[in-house]
DNA sequence: CTAAATGCTCAAGCGACTAGAGGATCAAGT
DNA sequence: ACTTGATCCTCTAGTCGCTTGAGCATTTAG
């Protein structure tokens, strides 16, 4: 199972193949190995590294963000502080996604819920993550 | 507190003038009152709003689930079968994003204090979101 | 009553893809 | 061996969701 078409890594991972291309143009991949006939080649590593990239946007991290993230992957050794601040920033930033995004549930959970006795009594969709979460976020 | 201008919803906000006025255009907000001088006013409950989309999208969410969120929040008397199976499928979604960003916090809080006693020895960022989630994740 | 701040519109730019044209190469069946 | 359909390549252009800037009007603070 070594060397794989960049067809085989967008089936197994979703990510489409100009995506993959792009990502290699914007130095998120590795430029690719290719075979004699120019096409690229890839191996289990990178398609883990394109999946924890796919699941991240799909998480709302921005491109550098992520550059971050794999950085500090791929450079385990690096000095303590700079880690740690980067990592840090990305952890208070993850526990407030994850605070809105359970707020979020609980209030569209309650809509499924209400929505199975008749009719949906009121929708606090907005409160939920307008107002109540404003207070964690207040200088972006 | 009656009609404050764009400014003063941006500054609320965190939103930049300019994305209010877009989110306008694109019919996320309603067309906004105008002054004599032709000038946008707000009221409170655009602000929710705006709050709310803010959020949304930082969360991830594409514009137009946004904008199904807001409809179910305009129209809380919609038929059941219609509320329900849109909120359902983006309560499996918010329940993925949940239980991502959960793995990934855990590891990166792994790293963090792997950091404070010494360096970091290992770092699993790419396994814990690409791999260990995958499974959530076959068709998208 | 000015001068800085804020507002307006419209047009262009940017980040992160996405789609399409045009052409080469591979894999499978006959 | 041959063809035909899938997959690959590069390159250009388009889309989405903003962001920036030009040029001009209005408001507000000193």
């Amino acid at each position: 199972m070594r060397a794989v078409s960049i067809g085989a890594v967008a089936k197994a991972t979703g990510v489409k193949v100009p995506t993959i291309r792009y990502y290699e143009d914007v130095g998120l991949l590795p430029v690719a190995d290719r075979t004699d006939s120019n096409r690229r080649t890839y191996d289990a590593a990178t398609i883990s590294r394109l999946r924890f990239i796919r699941h991240a946007r799909d998480l709302g991290f921005a491109v550098e963000a992520i550059r971050q993230l794999l950085d500090l992957s791929d450079q385990p050794d690096r000095s303590c502080q700079e880690v740690d601040s980067i990592a840090r920033l990305h952890l208070a930033d993850i526990d407030e996604k994850i605070a809105r995004l359970t707020a979020l549930r609980a209030e569209v959970k309650r809509m499924v819920d209400d929505g199975e006795h008749g009719r949906v009594a009121e929708c606090r969709v907005i409160e939920v993550l307008g107002d109540h979460t404003a207070c964690l976020h207040e200088a972006h």
